[in-house]
DNA sequence: ATTTGGGTTATTTTT
DNA sequence: TAACCCAAAT
């Protein structure tokens, strides 16, 4: 399977503790895949194997691969559609098999099947409502500061028993309070936060001895992908997952530690070896990804950091292109700059748009590069954007998942709120606390309407007669989204749109019955961030932040705004970045640099409006590394820019030209 | 019940 | 700048 050394030693340890330090495109997914076949080779049972990983998208691609290799090596029938068998791994994220074990064993804590996962959104409602109700001043004592503080401390693997020994101001005593009320509100609604899916988990899992007997004798050997970003409460879930043979092996790179700020803690995997003593380390410096220049440029910058382990990335590719700088006077000077390489590389060679990608450090910076895209006629996609946090699919999924749960008054809001039936703030207090008579009587015929619908669409799930496309259409109808959507404004024809979107997307579900379908699309979507499963199937140039580029990877990359303080971003307020989270920002610079295959572009301005203010900005201390290259391996793009780095004079002298003439885009 | 206006406040977001 | 939230006004 043309496995390196160290690759191969990783496959073939199979049994006790393994760590794997990845570096970035050294085949981390690969020798996962290899090495769970390996074990099956040796006689194990597929469903004795976990592996976990962060996003749906990373365990579909790792199913799909390992499921591929073991048809190549017969050792699963050809054919067999594995959806069906039930002898395979289990490949899940940390999220998903949590609720799966909740849903199957959970009835002790009280939920079942129908539990409800609550997004950061709606908990933050619940939050607001809480603090409402204890008459706190909601401008001193922000919502999202206390849920921040809230879900913190839960991925800690904190309870509010711990959390009330340690108060020391009002701040705290306030949160404490929140929590209990906040705990009580979802078990009352039959739901869950995030957190909730990993800490109630391990809380049956202690509880409750044959459960935990269960699956510890289940999961043999267990896989953690991406073991860097493990948070306080998933490493507690690991702990009762395993059993005494300890044949756990993790994957990592302490440098894509990019989400401490969520929780993330590097001491999992600094720890490792202390942990789980007697175990083995493999280090995987052999990069397929990119080219020498651009992997010299990753590890000369990487190695300025201090928490980390010595590595350094190689490659048998050649050189390759240098490193192109391009500064221009302003964002907008950035972007057409932008453009214009990419028109160039279009012209040059044979490349694809979606084979380019544009990476920035915050979302903002998308507006301006989407106004140039879109002036140039270059298609393109901003990635990111997610699909199911909209408000109207929000709407939809209430409908559908309030017709099963009626415990979850979230859903129920939101129903009673769209379309507007008149409902208001006093009559939907009302109705929550169950005093539905002393509501007008149109109001009552409303609300027996509403009831009615609900029950038809969990009929129609139950009944198994439609699809659940189908079920989905009726919805929209009968309540009468469609037509008042249809009949606002371009906005909301918008939101049809999307919501059209969504039972496409159902479609998917539709061979299987209609209750299974249910279950398995509102999981989905409780549980997925982004709409494009695929993002090779995009065509078109691809913005997004550096955060959501991780774990991609892309031919010609360009990182803009290398400015100081938009990149490293400066923290907001008065509060100074520590040491670490500097770091972190510089393993960010690394993320992205790693994502480039063949050419990296760093471009900066010298000027940028932000908030409408116009500041002059310095140059990235990233921008430093570079002079670490040799002469050869960089590259000064002078379009936007003077021979003494007098540019603001040299673009005085320029006379104005259009780069939007050059190429037809129609072709592409 | 909905609209208007003023004040506030701007990172990153795998689930 | 612009989006968002809440209170006050309609």
């Amino acid at each position: 399977m043309n496995l390196n050394d160290k690759q191969l030693e990783a496959v073939e340890t199979i049994n006790g503790p393994l760590l794997i330090l990845a570096g970035a495109g050294a085949g981390k997914t690969k020798t996962i895949v290899e090495r769970v076949v390996n074990i099956i080779k040796n006689g194990i049972e597929p469903e004795n194997i976990l592996c976990v990983t962060f996003t749906n998208k990373a365990a579909k691609e790792m199913l799909s691969r390992i499921i591929e290799r073991l048809r190549e090596e017969n050792l699963i029938e050809n054919g067999i559609n594995y959806f069906i068998n039930k002898n395979i791994p289990t490949i899940k994220t940390f999220h998903s098999l949590g609720l799966q074990i909740l849903k199957e064993n959970g009835q002790s804590l009280g939920f079942n099947k129908n539990l409800s996962i609550l997004d950061t959104n709606d908990t933050l409602q619940i939050i607001k409502e809480i603090l409402n109700s204890l008459s706190i001043d909601t401008k001193l004592y922000e919502p999202s500061k206390i849920r921040n503080i809230i879900s913190k401390e839960k991925s800690s693997s904190n309870t509010p028993d711990d959390y009330s020994k340690k108060i020391a101001n009002y701040t705290m005593e306030i949160v404490e309070k929140a929590w209990r009320l906040y705990d009580k509100e979802l078990k009352k609604r039959v739901a869950v936060d995030f957190d909730d899916l990993i800490i109630k988990t391990i809380e049956l899992l202690r509880s409750n001895h044959s459960v935990k007997e269960f699956y510890r004798k289940k999961f043999k050997y267990i896989h953690i992908d991406e073991y860097q970003d493990t948070n306080n409460s998933q490493y507690e879930l690991i702990k009762e997952l395993i059993n005494d043979e300890k044949n756990i092996c993790v994957v990592g790179d302490i440098d894509q530690n990019i989400y401490s700020w969520r929780g993330a803690n590097l001491q999992n995997m600094l720890n490792f070896e202390k942990d789980f003593p007697g175990g083995k380390v493999v280090l995987l410096e052999e990069n397929y990804r990119s080219t020498q220049n651009i992997l010299n440029l990753a590890n000369n910058s990487i190695e300025k950091n201090k928490v980390r382990f010595p590595k350094n990335l190689f490659t048998n590719k050649e050189t390759g292109e240098p490193i192109e700088i391009c500064p221009a006077f302003d964002e907008k000077k950035e972007a057409e700059n932008i453009i214009n390489n990419i028109k160039i590389l279009l012209k040059n060679e044979n490349i694809n748009l979606k084979d380019i990608a544009i990476l920035f450090r915050t979302n903002f910076q998308s507006r301006i590069l989407e106004e140039y895209f879109l002036r140039a006629n270059i298609p393109y996609k901003l990635l990111g954007t997610k699909f199911f946090d909209r408000k109207e699919i929000k709407d939809i999924m209430s409908y559908l998942r309030f017709s099963k749960n009626r415990e979850n008054i979230t859903d129920l809001k939101r129903i009673l709120e769209f379309p507007k039936r008149g409902f208001g703030k006093t009559s939907l207090l009302k109705i929550f606390s169950n005093d539905i008579k002393d509501i007008s009587y149109s109001l009552q015929e409303k609300l027996k309407e509403t009831q009615n619908l609900l029950d038809k669409i969990a009929k129609k799930i139950e009944n198994n007669e439609d699809k659940l496309s189908e079920i989905i259409m009726f919805t929209i109808k009968e309540s009468e989204i469609e037509e008042e959507l249809m009949n606002g404004s371009d906005e909301d024809r918008e939101r049809l749109e999307n919501i059209r979107e969504l039972v496409s997307i159902a479609k998917k579900f539709d061979n299987l019955n209609a209750n299974i379908a249910f279950d398995t699309f509102i999981e989905e979507a409780s549980l997925r961030s982004d709409q494009d499963d695929d993002e090779n199937n995009i065509e078109g140039v691809k913005l997004m932040t550096i955060h959501s580029a991780k774990g991609l990877e892309f031919d010609y990359t360009f990182i803009v705004g290398l400015e100081q303080d938009l990149f490293p971003h400066i923290n907001i307020g008065n509060k100074k970045r520590t040491a670490e989270e500097e770091e972190e920002e510089r393993r960010l610079f690394y993320v992205a640099i790693t994502r480039a295959k063949k050419k990296l572009f760093l471009s900066y301005a010298e000027a940028r409006t932000i908030y409408g203010e116009r500041k002059i900005n310095i140059p990235s201390e990233f921008l430093e590394d570079v002079n670490t290259l040799d002469e050869s391996a960089v590259s000064y793009n002078q379009t936007f820019y003077g021979e003494n780095n007098d540019f603001i004079n040299k673009s005085k002298n320029k006379k104005s030209f259009s780069f939007f003439d050059e190429i037809d885009f129609e072709d592409f």
